[in-house]
DNA sequence: TTGTAGGCGTTATCAA
DNA sequence: TTGATAACGCCTACAA
């Protein structure tokens, strides 16, 4: 079977006790105790059991991971890998563990609480906001446990990291009128999502700032998927007047809005630019390469877990929240300055 | 402090077993005590300690995961959330955990095992073929640990699922003979690579099929990245006899051959057909879009997933491995016959 | 510096 | 059908 603790101490000959404190190397233990049983410890190839040492000391010494496979995948998928490995670099060297908890879309909620938190299984909890709900945070929070969201999450007291979507949507926009695009408009998103809405405020601003005026009908609502993109860009280009550039709330958005107008025959970067949220792999692979709003998402799961960490071992602060700033990688599709000249 | 089996037994004037047995539905207990105990749990909100049952029940009931951040990133990057979506769909229902545990690369590997497997974390593991060695196999094997790889592991007697690479190779081969293709290169992979080997038995294979000539020197081994597939399709395009197909590793490569081939000016399909393994997301939106190999990750995280448990459930059963079929999206870039016509 | 005894929250084995 | 009691494998006083 397998080797326990009783099996060393029988065979280094002192008692259990002892050699538990050479495991967690305890200064009231002898050098040379502590060289013979770990010699022992060595020699019958020992490992303590995590799940007694956990049941012991009242930890599970793990951190969850909310994902939602049904919903998210669209969204997530680019930068799971990345959001983990995140996480995975500030929790693993701590020794913690980290599981990943699918979350049923519409199974009550508290399924995932009682399966995860209050059975102990986990000390902490990353979760995506969209996952988030009010209802869940309440609980949390009644419970006193800590957890960290990803992506912001406002109408609660609730700690998160975010990417700095306003900020985004000023680069985006700013980057656009510095080349000389005057009549921009802004492609998918629904109103009511909370990601939209910093990005569109962004957006805002910087027309603003340039003293450029706003325009309900520049903003064309919808998910953000290729179909909803080629449709509306479509729809655009048909007007009279059609804008001169188009911010998309993403690469699929972004894709849909390439294929309209390239269908339309609308020249990329001369006679339109297109700049987009979210800096996909593929971004600089696209005709002509998109000009796209890169963020750093292994540092996104890597601030995440250090706020988890840091919010357990001191729950009595305040909720904090981080917002890490974007980075613009200009491409062709939005350099109208020289166009034409690569 | 957290409501325990003895809270529960206390409030309901009943020995803990009891409640134990309430808790496992025993046939044992009566209607009335099961109603009346289960009333008290709920009214007091209790959830059983996860760790307890574990250490009582000698299984950790969660699976192991391995990744390694450091190197696969490329590779998994695309496929991760739809792998890990697949595992969790069989897995979870099962009420089995999913850990995920970072492998340091140069770590001596035991330190996964010891970490997880000997401290008793993990009751199975699944596993990249790229980051399982021998040495992890043998420990494993000789632990009698069950685990899976995810792609074909050949040098040890080790349960794996993989999609057929070799049936890939001489899909995408055979798609751009049946174009009328003649002279097809294949782009990209160390000859050492499994991965590598396999694809390019297929594509061997479906060339001897067609009684074409294979020829050596249209093999151009390097990493299957987007420079790598930029200058080798260069180079060829600049020879004399050019070939009139190109088969690549992946994504990237295809990424870099589209790159050379507009740039040497030479009309895709028309004058060279292009096909890559794995379909990204992006690959309908290159231009032209790629004609590629669609592997289901999703499906293939699952079967991995059941293969696993039933490992577990029957560790006598001789060592399973699977092969999944790929599926040939074909597109513009190699649609010679239509070229033009779209 | 080491050992003894009890506890962590369950399950499992017997008795009752 | 229920209840004591001893595991499970480790940790933590407290005693020696």
């Amino acid at each position: 079977m397998k080797v326990t603790i009783q099996d060393i101490a029988k065979a280094a000959n002192v008692a259990k006790s002892t050699v538990s404190k050479v495991l967690n190397d305890s200064p009231k233990i002898s050098k040379e105790t502590k060289t013979r049983v770990r010699e022992i410890m060595k020699q019958m190839n020992y490992t303590p059991s995590s799940i007694a040492t956990r049941l012991a000391k009242r930890s599970s010494h793990n951190i969850g991971m909310l994902i939602d496979m049904s919903k998210e995948s669209e969204y997530m998928n680019p930068f799971f890998f990345h959001i983990i490995s995140g996480i995975e670099s500030v929790i693993g060297p701590m020794k913690y563990e980290l599981t990943i908890a699918n979350v049923q879309q519409n199974d009550p909620e508290r399924n995932v609480i009682n399966r995860l938190v209050r059975s102990g299984r986990i000390d902490g909890l990353i979760s995506n906001n969209a996952i988030m709900c009010d209802e869940m945070v309440d609980t949390l929070n009644g419970l006193a446990f800590p957890f960290v969201t990803i992506g912001e999450y406002n109408s609660r007291p609730v700690p998160w990291a975010d990417y700095d979507n306003a900020e985004g949507g000023k680069m985006l926009t700013g980057h656009l009128l510095g080349e000389g695009y005057r009549d921009i408009a802004f492609i998918g998103g629904e109103p009511l999502e909370r990601i939209f809405t910093k990005r569109h405020q962004g957006y805002r601003q910087a027309l603003l700032e340039a003293g450029i005026q706003y325009r309900e009908d520049r903003i064309i609502h919808g998910v953000a998927d290729e179909n909803h993109g080629y449709q509306a860009v479509l729809e655009l280009l048909k007007s009279d007047h059609p804008p001169d550039a188009l911010v998309c709330m993403n690469n699929y958005t972004a894709f849909g809005a390439l294929k309209a107008t390239q269908q339309a025959g609308v020249a990329i970067p001369g006679m339109i630019g297109i700049a987009t949220f979210d800096d996909y792999p593929f971004s600089p692979h696209t005709n002509p390469p998109l000009t796209s709003l890169f963020i750093d998402t292994f540092e996104l799961g890597a601030t995440a877990g250090k706020m988890l960490i840091e919010r357990m071992n001191r729950p009595d602060l305040p909720f904090p929240s981080l917002l890490l700033q974007p980075k613009l990688n200009v491409r062709k599709s939005t350099l109208k300055n020289k166009a034409g000249l690569e």
